[in-house]
Formats: C-alpha cells, sequence, structure tokens
RNA sequence: GCCGGUGUGGUGGAAUUGGCAGACGCGCUGGACUCAAAAUCCUGUGGUAGAAAUACCGUGUGGGUUCGACCCCCACCACCGGCACCA
C-alpha cells in the first residue's frame, strides 16, 4: 500500500466530512478523552508526543466506534521560561518562536492523523485565552483566594536576577556560576490550602493509579499534632507544631528556622554577630542542599531561652536549617532522646538528652523514635501512644497554651514570576489605593510585544513604560501595573475546560457547556505531573465551582500515565546525552499507522523503555500480510446456496470471536501490546484457515471485515483503505466496533493440566461441564494416572475449574 | 537519607491477579522457492544432559507461607524515578 497518498487521501477525506468534529447536537453519550496539551518549547513534535498522543487516539477511536461520541482536542501550553531563555540566548522574540513551532507542531499533529477536533484548538498565549486566565486570577482574587505575602526566590546576585530552581547548579548560577542567594519579594499565591482537606478526601474516588494518588496523598501530607506555645523571656512566644506531644516533657531547646520572623528578635547583642553570619550562610545554601539528609546539622544559639509551658524549664532558643520556614510554624521543640535530627543536633552542641519515653518490653536504645510508655511526665506517666498524646494535647489546651492541630504539608502556591513570556497578573498597585483589580471589562491587561527581556535586575515587564504606567481604576490617580506574569501552570489549570466552549468570547466557558462535556472521562500523561499540574487543576476545578461556574468536583475521572521512551542507551532522551531519536524519519520510511502501531506493540504503554527499532519493520510486514490476505478475501464471492460449517469453521469462528473479546477488553486497559498480540494471533487463524481447500467463504469474509475494524483504531488509514474495498459504504470509523459472538466461545472441552504432588504429569482434554468431582473421576480413571497412584492415598484433589487438577497422594 | 517503582529467555515483552512461566513479536536454526540473493512461505527455538522418550534446573538473591508462588510475607542486592530533614 502506499501509505503516503492513502494517509492523504484519507486525512483530507475526514477534513473534509469533518469526521473528527465533535458533535455537539447529537444525544449519545459523550466521552471526553483528552491528553495533555503540547509544549513548544522544542521546534518539532518528539517521540513522547506520539507515544501520548497516538495510542491514545487509538483509545479514542476504539470508543467512537463503540458507540460514543468522543470529544479529543488538541491545543498549545505556549508561555513559559524556555521560549525566553532561547530568546535571551539567540535575540528571536518568545513570541516568534512559539509561533513558528506551534505551525510546525501542529502541521506534525494532523500528520499523525489522530482524530483531533481542532475547532477547539486552544493556545494559552493568545490574547483571547489569557484575557481569561486573567479573568480566572480576579474570581480567585475577589474570593479571597489570592493573596499577596513575602516569599523566598533564588537570586543571581551577578545576573541581578531571579532562577527558577532548574537554572541553580549545584548552588550556583548556570549562566554565570555566582553563588545563589535566596531573597525576600513580595509574591502572589493561590491559597490552595484552603481546599487541602477536599484535595486529599476526594482522590479516594478517583480511576487514578493508586501510585499516583499516593504521590498526591503525600504531598498534601495530612498530620494529626499538637500546637504549643514556649513564652519567651523577650515576651514574644513561640509557637511549634509537632506530632509527638507524648515527648513534651523531653524537650530540651527549641529551633526556629533561620528565616523565622523572631530569629532576630530574639537575638542577643552577644549573639548578634555569629546569628547575622548564619542566616546569610543559610540563604546561600539552596533548597536541595539543605534537604540532604547526610548534610551535617548546624545551628547557632540566639542567646534567649524559653519555657517548657509543660514543666517550667527554662530552655535555649537555637535557630537551625533543618527546621523549614514553610512547614508548620516555622518551629519545632526538639526532644533529642526521640528524633534522630534533635538527637544529632544535642550531641554536636552539648545539649541535654532526656528520655521520657520507654520502649514496650524492651531496651531503650536512644533515640528511640517509635511509639513507647511515656515515663518522667508527671500524671501522664504508663500512658502509650495516641493515648499519650491526646491527654498531654487535652492539658496543653486547658492551661491555655495550644491543643490539637492538624496541618498539612501542602503550602499555598506561589504564582507570581518575574518574567516576561507569561500572561500579566492583572492587577494595578495604586500609592493611595494599594492593590487594585484591573477591572473585568479592560481585560486582557496585554502583554506588549517590544520589551527588553534581558536579565537586569527587574521584571522585563517593569521596564516598559508604557505598560507600567496606567491610572487607577479607583480613585484615577497615577498607578503602577504588576511588573510580573503568571506562573504557566495558571493557564494549564483550566485549559481542559476551554475546550468545551473555546470560541467564546465574552466568558471563559459557558456553565452549560462545560458541564455537559465536562469532567474529562480520560486524561492521558506524564506521571511528572502527579503533584503540580494534576493537584492545580483539580484546585481550580473545585475553586470555580465554589464560585458557581460549573457544577462537579473533579476534572479527570480517570487517569492514565504512559510511560517514558528512552534513548537506545538507556537514558532520558536529551541533547547532552546526543540520544534523540525523531519520529519524523519513521513516519517517512514506514508511515504514521506503521509507526504508531509500532509504539504500541513494542512497549507496555504505562511503563515506557529504552527507544529499540527492531520491530518496526516487523509492524510494516505485518500490515503489508494483512493487506494482502484481506484484499484476496474480497476477491471470494458468496455462494447463494450454505455452505458447510464444521470443525474448521468452528475454530476460525472462535479466534474471530475471542479476538474480539480480548482486544475490546485490553483497549479499555490501555494495554495495548497485548491487544495487537491478539489481533496478530487472529490474522494467523484467518491466514491458516485460507490455505484449507475448502471454505466457507461468507464466513471468512465476515471474519476478514471483523479483522479490518479491530485493527481501524491503531492504524485508522490502512484500515479506512481497506474498508472500502472489503466492508460497507461510509467510513471504518461510522461503524459499530464487532461485538463478541458468547456461543462460539463457548467450548465443549477444556485442556487441563494434570498434577500429582503439583508437578505436572498430563494434559487431557475433559468436558467442559464436569464438575469438581466429575473431573476428579475423570482423571483418576485416565490410565497413565491410574497407573502413578496406584496403591496410594489420595489424600485431597484440588480442582481448578477449566485449568487444573492437582493430585496430592502419600 | 527517605518515599515510590522495576527486576522474567539472546531481545521487546505476556501470564485470566495464587493455578500449565515465556502469549505475540524480534533475532537465530533448519527447510521450500531461486542459478544466486532479496522478498515470501513452512519448521524449530528458556538452560543443561540425552539420539530420543525423558529428567533436572529456571521469573535479581536468600528465607518463609501454601497442595501450588513471577504473584503474598520477611531480609537483602541492583537499577530507575521523586523528594519537602515534615518535626
Amino acid at each position: 500500500m502506499d501509505f503516503k497518498s492513502v494517509e492523504r487521501k484519507w486525512q483530507q477525506r475526514w477534513e473534509k466530512t469533518k469526521l473528527n468534529h465533535f458533535d455537539r447536537k447529537s444525544d449519545t453519550q459523550k466521552l471526553y478523552v483528552l491528553e495533555m496539551f503540547s509544549y513548544p518549547s522544542g521546534a518539532k513534535l518528539h517521540v513522547g508526543h506520539w507515544y501520548n498522543y497516538g495510542p491514545t487516539d487509538s483509545y479514542a477511536r476504539f470508543k467512537r466506534m463503540q458507540g460514543y461520541n468522543v470529544f479529543q482536542p488538541m491545543g498549545f501550553d505556549a508561555f513559559g521560561l524556555p521560549a525566553e531563555n532561547y530568546a535571551i540566548k539567540t535575540g528571536v522574540h518568545p513570541k516568534d518562536s512559539t509561533e513558528k513551532n506551534i505551525e510546525t507542531m501542529e502541521h506534525q499533529l494532523r500528520a499523525m492523523g489522530a482524530m483531533f477536533d481542532w475547532s477547539a484548538e486552544v493556545r494559552t498565549c493568545d490574547e483571547s485565552y489569557y484575557k481569561w486566565t486573567q479573568w480566572m486570577f480576579l474570581q480567585l482574587y475577589k474570593n479571597g483566594l489570592a493573596y499577596r505575602k513575602e516569599a523566598p526566590v533564588n537570586w543571581c546576585p551577578s545576573c541581578n536576577t531571579v532562577l527558577a530552581n532548574e537554572q541553580v547548579v549545584e548552588g550556583k548560577c548556570e549562566r554565570c556560576s555566582s553563588v545563589v542567594v535566596r531573597k525576600n519579594l513580595t509574591q502572589w499565591f493561590f491559597k490552595i490550602t484552603e481546599y487541602a482537606e477536599e484535595l486529599l478526601s476526594g482522590l479516594d474516588g478517583l480511576d487514578w493509579p493508586e501510585k499516583t494518588k499516593n504521590m498526591q496523598r503525600n504531598w498534601i501530607g495530612k498530620s494529626t499534632g499538637c500546637e504549643i506555645e514556649f513564652e519567651t523571656e523577650s515576651g514574644e512566644p513561640i509557637r511549634v507544631y509537632t506530632t509527638r506531644c507524648d515527648t513534651v516533657f523531653g524537650v530540651t531547646y527549641v529551633v526556629l528556622a533561620p528565616e523565622h520572623p523572631l530569629a532576630r528578635k530574639l537575638t542577643t547583642p552577644e549573639q548578634r554577630e555569629e546569628v547575622e553570619a548564619y542566616i546569610l550562610e543559610a540563604s546561600k545554601a539552596n533548597e536541595i542542599e539543605r534537604l540532604s539528609s547526610t548534610r551535617e546539622k548546624t545551628g547557632v544559639f540566639t542567646g534567649s531561652y524559653a519555657i517548657n509551658p509543660v514543666n517550667g524549664n527554662r530552655i535555649p532558643i537555637y535557630l537551625a536549617d533543618y527546621v523549614l520556614a514553610t512547614y508548620g510554624t516555622g518551629a519545632v521543640m526538639a526532644v533529642p532522646a526521640h528524633d534522630e535530627r534533635d538527637f544529632a543536633f544535642a550531641q554536636k552542641y552539648g545539649l541535654p538528652i532526656v528520655k521520657v519515653i520507654e520502649k514496650q518490653g524492651g531496651e531503650t536504645e536512644l533515640p528511640f523514635c517509635e511509639d513507647g510508655i511515656v515515663r518522667g511526665s508527671l500524671n501522664f506517666d504508663g500512658l502509650f501512644g495516641d493515648e499519650a498524646r491526646d491527654a498531654i494535647a487535652a492539658y496543653i489546651s486547658k492551661i491555655g497554651k495550644g491543643g490539637k492541630k492538624v496541618n498539612y504539608r501542602l503550602r499555598d502556591w506561589l504564582v507570581s514570576r518575574q518574567r516576561y513570556w507569561g500572561a500579566p497578573i492583572p492587577i494595578i498597585h495604586c500609592e493611595k489605593c494599594g492593590a487594585v483589580p484591573v477591572p473585568e471589562k479592560e481585560l486582557p491587561v496585554k502583554l506588549p510585544y517590544d520589551v527588553e527581556f534581558r536579565p537586569d535586575g527587574k521584571s522585563p515587564l517593569a521596564k516598559h513604560e508604557k505598560f507600567m504606567n496606567t491610572t487607577c481604576p479607583k480613585c484615577g490617580g497615577k498607578a503602577l501595573r504588576d511588573p510580573d506574569t503568571l506562573d504557566t501552570f495558571v493557564c494549564s489549570s483550566w485549559y481542559y475546560l476551554r475546550y468545551a466552549d473555546a470560541k467564546n468570547d465574552h466568558e471563559p466557558f459557558s456553565r452549560e457547556e462545560v458541564d455537559r462535556m465536562l469532567p474529562v472521562d480520560t486524561y492521558v500523561g506524564g506521571a511528572e505531573h502527579s503533584c503540580m499540574h494534576l493537584l492545580y487543576a483539580r484546585f481550580f476545578t473545585k475553586a470555580l465551582r465554589d464560585m458557581g461556574y460549573l457544577d462537579f468536583d473533579e476534572p479527570f475521572l480517570r487517569l492514565v500515565h504512559q510511560g517514558v521512551i528512552l534513548g537506545p542507551d538507556g537514558n532520558r532522551m536529551s541533547k547532552s546525552h546526543g540520544n534523540i531519536v525523531s519520529p519524523d524519519e519513521y513516519v517517512e520510511t514506514y508511515g504514521s499507522d506503521a509507526f504508531r502501531l509500532y509504539l504500541m506493540f513494542g512497549f507496555s504503554y504505562t511503563e515506557g523503555g529504552p527507544w529499540n527499532d527492531d520491530g518496526i519493520k516487523a509492524i510494516a510486514k505485518f500490515l503489508d500480510r494483512v493487506e494482502k490476505l484481506v484484499l484476496k478475501i474480497a476477491e471470494y464471492k458468496v455462494p447463494k446456496t450454505e455452505q458447510d460449517y464444521g470443525a474448521e469453521e468452528k475454530a476460525l469462528d472462535y479466534a474471530r470471536n475471542y479476538a474480539i473479546s480480548r482486544v475490546a477488553r485490553d483497549m479499555e486497559a490501555f494495554s495495548f501490546n497485548t491487544a495487537i498480540a491478539r489481533i496478530m494471533e487472529f490474522v494467523n487463524a484467518l491466514a491458516k484457515y485460507d490455505n484449507l481447500a475448502n471454505k466457507n467463504f461468507a464466513l471468512i469474509r465476515a471474519a476478514a471485515k471483523d479483522l479490518v475494524l479491530l485493527l481501524a483504531p491503531c492504524a485508522p488509514h490502512f484500515s479506512e483503505e481497506l474498508w472500502e474495498t472489503i466492508g460497507d459504504r461510509g467510513s471504518v470509523f461510522e461503524q459499530s466496533y464487532p461485538k463478541e459472538d458468547p456461543d462460539a466461545l463457548r467450548l465443549d472441552e477444556k485442556e487441563y493440566a494434570v498434577q500429582i504432588n503439583s508437578k505436572i504429569v498430563a494434559k487431557v482434554m475433559i468436558p467442559s461441564d464436569y464438575d469438581a468431582a466429575k473431573v476428579e473421576a475423570f482423571v483418576r480413571a485416565l490410565p497413565e494416572i491410574a497407573e502413578r497412584i496406584e496403591g496410594k492415598t489420595v489424600r485431597k484433589c484440588v480442582v481448578v475449574p477449566g485449568r487444573l487438577v492437582n493430585l496430592i497422594v502419600g
């Protein structure tokens, strides 16, 4: 088959007949199949895109043939850092390079022959899209879900610019190798923590990989503990959070994160110098370094003391960078006897270690960090674990020094970026009125084109006077725009909603459309988005629901992660490894159907693996074989008289129906490699039958038609072409997916493995309708079995219906 | 360091979830067609021993549970991925 002309022919025909356009008027059941949209950072589609989109498109086509009204849109996540970095390096404007990349990629996506509904295309960098991204920001702001606070950024003092984590290599700037420090800026946050509980509990009802749900659970990190207030001699109390309040009598010091607001206030004059040096040093350590547990604990004494509320002990206050400002209260009570980090720190700085928990029924070796029996803690002695924690928390609450507290590890989402290539934050800063939202009718706040985005200490937009200078919507006085842009995760947190109503120019989407089309039924994309994108999108959906813009709780009902295709050397494909495989040459040589089929057959979809093209020729051969066989069968004339239906016909019919049932099951499960294997088996059976001298033409023709239908989702152009020859009128994708005939799958006999003492000794056919007793009798009567068990007692007989008999003899 | 995942022939990968390990391919062996090659078709193909029937071994390693373990439990090894010292 000349795949090039065939691909062209059918792509044009699909386009003309609008085959891939979602039918909004139809009342058949909708099915929203979504692949994570492309990020056009590279100029071209890579194997990873193909691996995500090709097989998933086959799933979508399969569901369509099963009768669903399938919606499968595609778009581009077009804002982001790489385009800006590329611009800084080459001088090509991000808008120009991005638009060019999108053009190339869209062309390639169309050539893939997927059933994307391009009429719903979305590009996040278009004004018509980011206008509504800004609108989203304003809604969150109006509902108290967006706020400003100080937060540290990675700062390169030499480039005078903010760096992404990715741009910090071993604590140094990737461009100039200066040591990166952390610097506080006032930035916008979304209050995702307000939804922590629902984001956690909502996971239970989702058809997502258990692994991913666990990752999100850990990321949200709910814990139930106790907040405790420690008075200080300077008057300002320190609040700490602990999950081990049963150890509070063993507290021998308190530790604050170096960034803690009280850090400086609690420092005595004689400790000042040392503390300042430590705070500076801590600001240099990048987060990864700081989180390494092999790193030696460091800290510094503030000179101040706190009072342990339960026993009045006077304990020193330290700063140490093993305590994080972002978790809990940014301060911990240290119990060296029962916490490994505190133990190591106490040993290093010579702090007392007081044992207050004893191992139940054993020697207590310090640090002892498990639950145990409370000792040396007044009337709490003898209590154990949760019992002790409940009692002590209640006591702390009674004396007004805190109490039980649920804590989440999840932090609010920082959305400000000091960058150019993103959606401007629609806020105006007025000296009199403060932060004032841009009125909705003035959206979008357009991103100006003529901007100096080379790094020099300011957000690129801050240098654009025309952009910055404006008037305050409230008082009409002179005011400045927010110079920052939004994190691109904001853009991708609602795109799946926009697809439902992509051309709407007076609202982001109509409620009616979005409630009809959403939630997404099946979402397919990489596992690297488990914690960020997938959590942010869930947050947006819930927030929009609470504001009354939509009426469902979760955006993605089912989630599938495709695996990663590695380079042939087993490493992740990257320019630096020099192991990038381009899909283009394969598509050029073998055609898009063969390439897609190879991706589906050669890997376990959710596992991925190193690239290896050994099998791709075989796939092309397989398609040739199918073509020859089907075209040959298409020539057969079915006689008017009825034809024989004997054992061979029954075997073919079995193979056909077995394939139908298994392929459907495997396609549903994204187990594409086994689905294709079952189709291959069917082809083998069909070819075998075709070799017979006498054949039932009606049966073989019907079987060949089924073969084309089964193959259609996986090799769409190829199958359309064959269907035109052998099938009925119309597109193969307008046909129903074959349904298996249960009668044809019913076998009179089944092969049993016969075991004696769990070793296989024979294989034998046994009528399918035999019950366990009959099967046992049948097996024991077999001469070769009878001979083996003669004179021995059969102590037990295990029968697995349809599979196996195990005689235990002694 | 912690968390998660993976480990099956020469190779990509299957295994109805505790029931015949290695489906379906690739590669390789032998054969047919051909002067020959390619293409195509047929045959065999986990390892060891054996002419063969067959026997033994075999799912990273070592234990365990079970009539029966790639699958469940314990300990360990290797590789991959993620990371927030989470108090």
